[in-house]
DNA sequence: TCTCATAATGACCCACGGGTCAGTAAGCGT
DNA sequence: ACGCTTACTGACCCGTGGGTCATTATGAGA
């Protein structure tokens, strides 16, 4: 018997991790400044003591947070490329729609691009780290598949392959878009997602 | 004689002015919750008390400074569609152009959209005011660019014209770039506009 | 059941910063 | 010059929240 909510005392090397998910959570809702460790204490079911007993100061608190959840970010979008059995442009597609399940439809997932965003200025560890876990891999990634597809002849020669990250503008957009102006004009990412591919596929102009 | 720096005291209808743009730098370079009053008195050459003689709270400070330079914004990047010489497609570039120098080459303006960003949860009025003054124009004189362009076969039926904002995307990423991964891996702005434009004109697909 | 190492607690300390207000001084009218 | 209005000042007040630490509670081993 005992342990689950009630009197889950002492005993615990899972209580780290519980205070990084309670932190992530307040972090991503109310900004670094405005969470207090009492806070993050309260929702991880600890004493604010604890949370001092397991990370130095409030900073190294919220960085090993971020990190904690920047990380997987990644592994949910990855495929693999090489062994992918379509077209280039199908695994293009694919990819572009998973990005936006797994980084626009996710709260948690926008929270942490939203985190990046904020705090970037006053935590430019976390601007690198970001970019060292997820835009370096999806650079590499999308490079790859344009690369293919020109050579297969399903691609034109185009300038996106100096910038892969050209082709995912519009789900960063996307994601500040439900992140801030959602509640003045509520966005249909479904729909978002094909106007997004459909204009990079095909592009505006007749020919 | 007199006036200039070192004792300009008392006689100013100016003073609102100076202190918003004191109180717009500071809460750009630092956010809202770590900027102070006495930081933005004092780099408007006041004391905290007079900040209190013209604007009630920090919240109020705050929202009529960012509003204050919100609104400038979309008039810099205004073009007359209507009398406009050329084709509807260098008109949509020269549009895009414009953005780019305006929203992501201008720092000011690139703090704004951080602002708008980092502190839409807290204060949702930010977000709504951003979408009134700025991304609905910027919406509908789109629309109005991709309608005549389909209808002088200058572009295709896209689900763009849906979706307007899908077109600048590329632009979101790219300020949110400059402003948090530009250390990891600086953005070549002017490139990546070719990039886009091209990407949005041409799309990828062969045919 | 008793002991002891240590996980856990929360009252406490104190720096910081939003907000106040009694006092100061700059100009203007006379 | 002399007052009088009022823009302006900054020392002060006090709530908040990061960080500490003496004390308590727990449970494993004897």
């Amino acid at each position: 018997m005992s342990d689950s909510s009630p009197a889950p005392k002492r005993r615990k090397e899972q209580r780290p991790l519980e205070i990084l998910r309670a932190a992530i959570d307040l972090f991503g809702e109310q900004g670094f400044a405005h969470t207090t460790i009492s806070a993050i204490a309260k929702r991880a079911g600890a004493a604010k003591g604890t949370v001092y007993l397991y990370f130095e100061t409030k900073e190294a608190l919220f960085e090993e947070a971020v990190r904690q959840f920047i990380k997987p970010m990644f592994s949910g979008i990855k495929l693999s490329v090489d062994r992918f059995p379509g077209t280039n442009r199908e695994l293009l597609e694919m990819l572009i729609r998973r990005v936006y399940a797994q980084l626009v439809e996710n709260e948690e997932r926008r929270a942490i691009i939203r985190i990046v965003i904020s705090e970037g200025q006053r935590f430019p560890h976390l601007g690198q780290f970001y970019h060292r876990e997820i835009i370096q891999h999806a650079q590499k990634m999308i490079g790859q598949i344009l690369q293919r597809g020109v050579a297969a002849g399903e691609f034109r020669e185009s300038l996106a392959k100096s910038f892969p990250a050209v082709l995912m503008g519009p789900v960063m957009l996307a994601a500040v878009w439900k992140m801030t102006f959602d509640t003045a004009q509520p966005l249909n990412v479904q729909r978002f997602c094909e106007a997004h591919l459909d204009l990079i596929m095909q592009g505006l102009c007749t020919r």
